[in-house]
DNA sequence: ATTACTGTAATCTATTTAGTTACAGATTTG
DNA sequence: CAAATCTGTAACTAAATAGATTACAGTAAT
């Protein structure tokens, strides 16, 4: 994973805070010191999987699609997971060696089972969990 | 993480399959189908680490420093991470925002417990265990 | 009509990771 | 000791990925 997870799980603090109010990108970005215009590629991504929503125009911006309370910490990661979190870069073994033929596969369901288990983790938490440990 | 603990389970395969033999980078690469010099870049790490052995010159090479059952799938995801699974892109959230000042270290704590869930999980089975499931 | 937003494509830059070349040092073998 | 075969590393290049920027069309309020 990359830092798409920070930023998401910052821009779902903030709007989790400002239950209730549009957010807006610019807004967002200055609290993360990035680009707006990755915010709104970022807010993009957790649109389609349906944990905010959006309007446009005058006086738009985003909010939480649903109450804090029904965000896991998971849902978050896995929105913005890309492959897999242990090795994603892939060699391509030789396929004359017999390790070399199989191991991927074997490597494939090693990360599955250990990335099950950090889902299951992070699953035990919320958003509003975590907003609760800001002061 | 990246590629790396791929290549290092991939190396370590080798070396226990081997048992006994010392195994050249160049074999080694050969089978992954990588450079030598990552092969021996890795290998290095591994020694620092204490899981394998190495011997220079000629009918030199590299074999496992302790038996496959006693070496844990956990100890060469530690030996071959940098930073954490999840965000290691750090951003520099605006000091000024309430959250913004917080963000990091609370992600830090996030990140850690997560992080040991899969550690755990990655400690209940041994190099042995992995090449076990190899034909 | 103007202003303040989102949405997205296209492009550029920076960072990270992987690969390569080069060569010194170690050890065996003849 | 000389040749052959390895490791160990530094220095450099290339490729892949991530992040930043520009630009602009579309939408909604005023």
């Amino acid at each position: 994973m990359n830092g798409r997870f920070a930023i998401s799980m910052h821009i779902l603090t903030l709007l989790a805070k400002a239950k209730g109010e549009w957010v807006t990108s610019d807004f967002i970005a200055g609290s993360i010191n990035i680009n707006p215009v990755l915010v709104r590629k970022e807010i993009s991504n957790l649109r389609k999987k349906g944990l905010v929503v959006s309007r446009e125009g005058k006086n738009g911006g985003t909010m939480l699609a649903k109450p804090a309370t029904q965000v896991r910490v998971s849902d978050v990661f896995l929105a913005t997971r890309q492959g897999t979190v242990l090795g994603s870069a892939r060699n391509s073994p030789n396929p004359d060696c017999p390790v070399g033929r199989q191991i991927n596969r074997h490597l494939d369901s090693l990360y599955q089972e250990a990335e099950e288990a950090l889902i299951r983790n992070l699953g035990t938490s919320t958003l509003a969990d975590f907003v609760h440990r800001f002061d």
